[in-house]
DNA sequence: TCTTATTTGTTCGTATGTATT
DNA sequence: GAATACATACGAACAAATAAG
């Protein structure tokens, strides 16, 4: 046995104590954890029972496993999402970044950072299509993004603009401008006046998986989020994934009608 | 071995085969599953790797184990909780039902049913004094809730009011009448016109592990919601705790300003 | 109530595979 | 190639909860 008692289980028992250990500064952000072996020998259990309590901190977030390396702290801060304000125009266009997500990084004291890894003309997939009102065979602009904060993956964003209007607002090229898309659509009248997201949690694809270097069972936040016109119609379909323990999401909205 | 591949471990790939039966309708919803060492055998795998595949159908929320007696499929779909409705009154109201709960419930054509577990006075957590500007050592009016769809546990909610506020508004009873706490409240002029939520992601404790039958690895979503007066003091704290996986949440905003 | 069979939960020792240094 | 570290898998065993008698 070795001192662990019976009613919680023992690799429950480990990750407490882990835990404990982590957030008493006993094993810093960024420091390893010892290893599985070690841990083992150091509670007096065995190394299976030592590995599933890791995997619940890796489930938590609390540490990142790097295969053939070691487990280590991790040490990016939960990111607050401010969906209402991420679409206001002094948020998009604030401190000369591209967007709300610079300002929400960058206020923790963190860099943030954007590749765009996909912009094409495509078929969009039939969720996408039917919200925006495309008919069949009618290309969608994509651009596929992934977010950093200080070189941890905390974000893919996939977003869908009908072909015709994306090409008339001129945003079809890497760079949008101040202001980003939203503001290039208002330019040519079609900024979105109210903005809708659905959000739940799923498991996380391969790519993701990768990406974000999480663990199967480890899931994610999907928010769909789409932009809408005056007149009722959808000018963007965006679908985000985040890892779950990376983020707080805010929402404010006015009590009555319809706003 | 026994016909399971290399590049995807063989718990994983149990695991899609068996979510693949519940979703091609082999074990349909409430149906049990075949017992561990019966799908052991089935399989060519051990009964260790077995349960590894169930317990991750487990955190998808696909299945729900009971220890002693099987593991059935669950059968409550997805509920779509829209923030903005629940706090309109006409949602409050509609249907005779206490609350846009019954109504989100209803429309899955699942039976709502909601039990007060307190109702009382006390000190609240620090976090809820503070937002509700509470001194040290005024008392709150406690109200907390579980929430079922079908006899399946869904929600748990603990709001707090400051108690004199509350017995003003004639809500320290466990029947607050049509509306709900919502409509008394603007009834002695404290209706709140603004609505704030942060959502993220948490291990559970104890009591929501039980109450929910979740496993230590499941996490649920903390919904910490806050009404606000014109004047910007808030007159009601609330957590919500839901299992991930049974919940979608919605939320709309208008575009530009303060709204 | 007690007993027994069934079912899931946990743990070990051991072994092998894969990734990194 | 060797050493180290995590990932997966098996067989075996016992614990704990439940159900049937």
């Amino acid at each position: 046995m070795g001192g662990l008692e019976a009613p919680r289980s023992q690799y429950r028992q480990v990750a407490d104590l882990l835990r404990d250990g982590i957030e008493h500064g006993e094993y810093p952000p960024g420091s390893p954890l010892p290893s599985e072996p070690d841990l083992a020998t150091r509670f007096g259990v065995s190394r299976v029972t030592i590995n599933r309590a890791v995997q619940l901190l890796r489930g938590e977030g609390l540490v990142r496993v790097l295969r053939g390396r070691g487990t280590v702290v991790r040490s990016i801060p939960a990111i607050r999402r401010n969906s209402n304000r991420r679409y206001q125009r002094a948020a998009r266009e604030e401190g000369g970044g591209r967007g709300a997500f610079d300002f929400e990084i960058r206020r923790l004291g963190l860099t943030p950072r954007t590749e765009i890894v996909q912009l094409d003309a495509v078929q969009p997939p039939t969720a996408a299509a039917a919200v925006l009102g495309l008919e069949d065979g009618e290309p969608a602009l994509i651009r596929k993004r992934q977010l950093f904060a200080s070189d941890e993956p905390v974000l893919l964003a996939a977003s869908y603009l009908p072909w015709t209007i994306a090409e008339q607002a001129g945003v079809t090229t890497i760079d949008t401008g101040p202001g980003g898309t939203y503001s290039r659509l208002a330019e040519i009248g079609l900024g979105p006046v109210r903005f809708s997201e659905d959000v739940r949690a799923r498991i996380p694809t391969s790519e993701e998986e990768s990406f974000f270097g999480l663990s199967e069972a480890q899931q994610v936040f999907e928010i769909v989020h789409i932009s809408w016109l005056a007149d009722g119609r959808a000018v963007e379909y965006r679908l985000d994934t985040l890892p779950m323990f990376q983020w707080i999401m805010h929402f404010e909205w006015n009590a009555e009608g319809e706003q």
